[in-house]
DNA sequence: TTCCGCATGTAACCAGTTACATGATTAC
DNA sequence: GTAATCATGTAACTGGTTACATGCGGAA
């Protein structure tokens, strides 16, 4: 798909600047999809030509001005019609597996010791997930549409680093020596 | 990284052509890194230049000659350094997660067809993993070094596909009107 | 005779990253 | 005074995808 899409959806949610959605990408809809302010600027501009979305300026002070991005009519439609589209199923690139199916070419301890620094990364990413869960969506039973479809990819998310913590330590518990391990 | 590094760790368990690389990462190595055979003889082709391989035309009778890569010295030494330095963490986009997200915007129930879907690719994924578990790594306890952190990797995409297939199920669940789930 | 597997590639393009640039305000 | 936050962008580059091209051998 590309960037387009999932800024419709962030669009159509709340309608915003590119300042401020380049940092939603950095939170709840990133934990799915990123992107660097320098580009969503990019796209932002493409899709304006497209007639997907309107920018209206708006002026504040003490700060500098900003540019609201709305969907336009066009731009519903286009969602519509992209959600109806199968999905390409995610390609996982993992740095980090292709070192450890590696290791044995290098020093192996060095390779854990990332291990152990990306379970920590996770970890982090897991407990603000989690925290964001309590908070955001205290009463999960109740909720319906919108919120709902929001909630679940959160869960998602939050599977995600589950798996990746357990993957982390069974590495680390292989790869360990016993006499470290025990002691 | 890029690919590069992958092909270094491809090529460290076994010399071999280009076409054959490019199968490779359609299994074992592609669990976690992806490549098309043309990025592949791309790729190959600037290492060769850089000096990282080496290769053999090996003439076959009733086959297309091919050209057998090997790793040379310094081949060698770039993956040594390579392992050495830190991992970035992995960016996992999901189109299907963006779907999920916004799923209000459109049909939501060609999203679910979507979802059921993806969990069925998920769950073939998973037994060709479980399979090739059980008969490369029968006995995964003796496992020492290189073998071992194959091992390892595969268990990784086995809890991927594992929390993938749970997840599907649950937006299901959620998503699937009580009156589909109880008949 | 048509399609699949083996085997290697080129060319055009697109998406995404990194580096650079500007300028005001606020908090330490 | 120094750094962080708000706010918007351009330019150069890299990595990866898609489309196209070639040619033999064997199976259906």
């Amino acid at each position: 798909m590309s960037l387009e899409h999932a800024i419709l959806v962030s669009l159509s949610e709340q309608s915003s600047s590119g300042y401020d959605l380049a940092r939603r990408f950095d939170r709840s809809i990133g934990h799915f999809w990123t992107a660097t302010h320098q580009q969503v600027y990019k796209v932002l501009g493409r899709m304006e030509s497209a007639g997907w979305v309107v920018a209206d300026v708006v002026e504040q002070d003490g700060r500098p001005d900003k540019k609201v991005y709305a969907l336009t009519d066009d731009g519903r439609a286009e969602l519509r019609e992209w959600l109806a589209e199968p999905a390409q199923p995610e390609v996982t690139r993992s740095e980090l597996a292709v070192k450890v199916r590696g290791a044995a070419n290098g020093d192996v301890r060095a390779v854990l010791a990332e291990v152990r620094r990306h379970r920590e990364l996770h970890a982090d990413r897991l407990d603000t997930y989690l925290a964001n869960e309590k908070h955001e969506f205290p009463d999960p039973a109740r909720l319906r549409g919108r919120r709902l479809h929001q909630y679940l990819v959160l869960r998602g998310g939050i599977s995600l680093e589950r798996g990746a913590i357990e993957w982390c330590d069974e590495i680390l518990t292989a790869l360990t020596p016993a006499t470290k391990r025990t002691r």
